[in-house]
DNA sequence: GACATAGACTAACGCCGTTAGTATTGCAAG
DNA sequence: CTTGCAATACTAACGGCGTTAGTCTATGTC
C-alpha cells in the first residue's frame, strides 16, 4: 500500500469544493473530506494547518473564479459602469455555482492575493471614474453588501420555484386577507404562476449603479 | 435541591441572547447555555425541540425588536420613503445590538409571526406608494439584502477602528504602491486618520431609496 | 395524605476538529 | 546499490458538540 504522493493541497481544495457544492457546507467535515480522498482525517493536517486554513483556500479559489487576472497599474475605464456591472454579474454567477461561498466570504476576513487584486481593481475603476478614494471604498463595500446579501437570501429560500408555486396554491388560503392582504396577494400570484418568487440580481445591481455619479 | 420551576422558554431565550451578544454565536452551545442557567444541557430539551428551534426563537426576538407592532390593515403612508428609512435604520440598530443575528436571519428561513408582520408592513408601505405588488416584493428583498450584507461585512471586519489606524500605520509601507496604488492610498489615509475605515449604513440606504420611484 | 406528572437528572451515543506518536515510503547522498 | 532522511499517511485518543433514553424527585391536584 502506497503511503505517499496521494494528496496535494490542490486536490484537497478541489474535493472540498465538490463536496460543499454537492451536499452543502455543513456536510464538509474533515473526516468526510478525507474519506472522499481515500485517506484518514489526520492526514489532511500535513497539508493544512486546520480547517480554517482550508476554508480560506476554498474562498480564495472562488474569488479567483470571479476575477482571475492579476492587476497591473490601472487604466481608467471610460465605461466604468459597464465594467462594474460585468464584474458583479460575474461574481454573482460564481457565487451561484458555489452556494456556500457567500456565507464564508462574508463571515470571515479574507486578504488573499486574489481578493486584494479584486478590490484594487474595483477601486481603480471607481477612482478612474472620478470618485474620491474614500467614496470608492464606500461604494465597493455597498456593492459587495448587496451582492452577498442577495445571494444569501436566495440560497436560504427553502423551496424550488416549482414547489413554491405548488405550496402557494395549497396554502395561500390559510393567509387571512384582512390581516395580511399583501402577503396573501403575493401568494395568490405565485400560485397562479404570475410570479415565480425569485429575485433577479441584475435589476437590483443596475438600480444601485444608476445612482452612482462621480462629483 | 429544587428540581422544578426554574426554567421557562423566555428565560432560556434571554440567556441565549445574552451569551451570544457577549461571547459570539460560536460560544452558544447547549451545555454552556445550560450551565449559565444552573441546569444540565438535557433539561433544555424539555422546553425546545432542539437547538434549531431555540435559534428560531432568538431570531424572532430580534425581529420583534425591529418592528414590535402587529399590523392592522394598512393605510398608505404619504411619506413612504421616510417610513422605509426609519424601518431600516431601526433594523440596523437592532442588528448592531445583536451582531450574531444577521447571519442567523439570512441563513435560515424565518416565517415567525413578527417576521410575517414586518414583511406585510413593508409591502403595504410600498404598494401604498404605488408600486405593483411584485415590484414591492423585489424591493424589500433588495433592501434586506443590503441591510444584512452590510451588517455582516461590518461584523466580519477583524479590527476595532483604533487598532485599524495603528495597524495601517504600521503596515501600509508593505503595500507596493505600483501594484496596489489604491489600496496603498487607502491604508495611508487610514494611518493618517483621515478615514476610519467604517462604512455607515445610512448613506447606502439613502442611495438605494433615492432610486426608487413608483410608476 | 396519595398520587400523577412535569421537569431536571445521569449516562451514553455518534460525530466533530485536533494532536501525539508511530510506521512506512520514496528520494538523495555516499 | 546501500544508507539515511524527510515526507506523509497511519492509529489512537482527547475534549466538546447535539441529542436521546431512562430515572428520579418535587410539586400541584384530588
Amino acid at each position: 500500500m502506497e503511503k505517499k504522493r496521494t494528496l496535494t493541497p490542490q486536490k484537497i481544495v478541489a474535493q472540498a469544493m465538490s463536496l460543499a457544492d454537492a451536499e452543502g457546507i455543513a456536510a464538509l467535515s474533515m473526516r468526510r473530506l478525507a474519506t472522499g480522498l481515500g485517506v484518514e482525517a489526520a492526514s489532511l493536517y500535513n497539508h493544512f494547518a486546520g480547517k480554517e486554513a482550508l476554508l480560506d483556500r476554498m474562498v480564495e479559489a472562488v474569488v479567483a473564479e470571479i476575477a482571475p487576472a492579476q492587476p497591473g497599474p490601472a487604466r481608467p475605464d471610460p465605461d466604468w459602469r459597464a465594467a462594474l456591472r460585468a464584474h458583479f454579474l460575474a461574481a454573482e454567477a460564481a457565487l451561484t455555482r458555489h452556494p456556500w461561498a457567500s456565507a464564508l466570504l462574508i463571515s470571515r476576513p479574507n486578504m488573499g492575493p486574489y481578493m486584494l487584486a479584486r478590490i484594487e481593481a474595483l477601486l481603480a475603476t471607481l477612482t478612474g471614474a472620478g470618485f474620491p478614494l474614500i467614496a470608492a471604498d464606500h461604494i465597493w463595500n455597498m456593492l459587495d453588501s448587496l451582492l452577498h446579501g442577495h445571494r444569501m437570501l436566495a440560497v436560504q429560500f427553502p423551496l424550488k420555484p416549482q414547489d413554491y408555486a405548488e405550496q402557494a396554491a395549497a396554502q395561500a388560503h390559510l393567509i387571512p386577507p384582512d390581516i395580511f392582504p399583501n402577503l396573501r396577494g403575493l401568494a395568490d400570484l405565485v400560485a397562479a404562476r404570475q410570479h415565480d418568487g425569485l429575485h433577479p440580481f441584475a435589476p437590483a445591481l443596475d438600480q444601485m449603479l444608476a445612482g452612482l455619479n462621480p462629483p
